[in-house]
DNA sequence: CATCCGTTGTGACGGCTGTCACAGAGCAAA
DNA sequence: TTTGCTCTGTGACAGCCGTCACAACGGATG
């Protein structure tokens, strides 16, 4: 696996990424395997080559929150290696993943070398910053039932075609879905029945339709009045 | 005022500093003006040379969700800049303010040209992704009752002296509370009648004394059980 | 086929907390 | 003092939804 695939080191050339390549460790995790947890005081950067790893929190009830979902070319444990602050989450991986790890002090040289580096590390800070504020809002304007249509409503948007259809394949997961717009399990099942009986989304074998992405968005407005 | 109170320009020199003042229009908001709202399509990046002002969104039911407050040197608005997204919060004036603002584009020449601004840039970003992400940990784990107390605590332990107490002064407005830890300004008054009532805090004149911090985490961890 | 495990669907219940309503309190200005 | 504001305190109530419990399903694997 090349690191030229990393998103972050996008604009650097040949000569560039080779100089990166000496000073990173490689490893792999398997799923289901712990990569990073809190408080513990390393502060390497994990670039992710391929695969995809989940950032996640537990309630004290063992509810799963989850952060982020990260796959191939992204990066995680920036902040750490950013401010030197301990770990604020765990990171899993959910697939078989394989990882460059670069210490916090080469990450800084490399960072602080390359413009375009920096640069991109700003817009992906950036990005996460709009994710993660637009959920503090719709966490405290939203109930849990319209927090769930909510984010079915996004992941149909991403993939809708020009008809309006959006096939969301494989089903999302209830208690996936759950962790990710903090609510139960239990709360996504029965929002999901009721999307169903209104005709609002289908199953299709083994993905999800959703026939009319506008009919859905309507539902929700209306539902929040 | 000068520019090089900002703190992304901290480690710029005079030239550099000069240079960018060319490139700035200067402009004061009184106390209570809306300096950015949400969907407008400007880009423009405000520098804070003195005054405060409060990032915020509002629910549908009017409730004020606050996601930030910042000082003298601080900037808002970057993130439009970096993405060319739309705005996606509100940002008024607490108090009067006077700030420079940088278009798009001269804001991304500088961060480019300078590396110790793009470290700056970046040093910030990851500080407002840590206090999002504990902030959805919070929403997401802890009841209502427990986030004032959270909140009152952060407050208490950012101002604690070597015997254990901590003065928050002036006195928390309730509703300011509720803004940052989305709550309702009812919940919070109890939470602080109760707090009251249990000698974990008291009123002193125009201020809040915690007579022991420690105490008021005890009764945090207890709460929650 | 039988077994198992992860997933889904749904009822019942109870607690939290947001909302409404109203009474005070404190303070500045008239 | 009176008026008028913002801020505080507290009761009552109702609705949301998290939790528990259990049944059913389906796809792996033996």
């Amino acid at each position: 696996m090349k690191l030229s695939v990393v998103g972050i080191f996008a604009d650097l050339d040949e000569n560039a990424i080779e100089d990166v390549e000496r000073h990173v460790n490689r490893k792999t995790f398997s799923a289901g395997a712990q990569i990073i947890e809190p408080e513990s005081n390393s502060s390497d950067v994990y670039l992710i080559l391929s695969g995809q790893v989940r950032v996640v929190n537990y309630s004290l009830s063992g509810r799963e929150i989850t952060l982020e979902e990260i796959g191939a070319g992204g990066c995680v444990g920036q902040l750490s290696a950013i401010d030197g602050q301990p770990r604020s989450a765990y990171v899993v991986a959910v697939a078989d993943t394989s990882v460059a790890i670069l210490s916090p002090s080469n990450f800084k040289k490399v960072v602080k070398s390359h413009p375009s580096v920096a640069w991109n590390v700003i817009v992906e800070l950036a990005r996460i910053v709009r994710t993660s504020t637009r959920r503090i809002v719709d966490v405290s304007t939203l109930g849990a039932n319209e927090r769930v249509v909510a984010e079915i409503l996004r992941r149909a948007i991403e993939v809708c075609n020009g008809q309006g259809e959006a096939m969301l394949s494989p089903v999302p997961v209830h208690s996936e879905v759950a962790g990710r717009v903090s609510t139960s399990r239990e709360t996504v099942a029965r929002v999901m029945s009721t999307l169903g009986k209104r005709k609002l989304v289908a199953k299709v074998g083994t993905s999800l339709l959703v026939p009319d992405v506008r009919r859905l968005e309507e539902f929700l407005s209306e539902s929040i009045q």
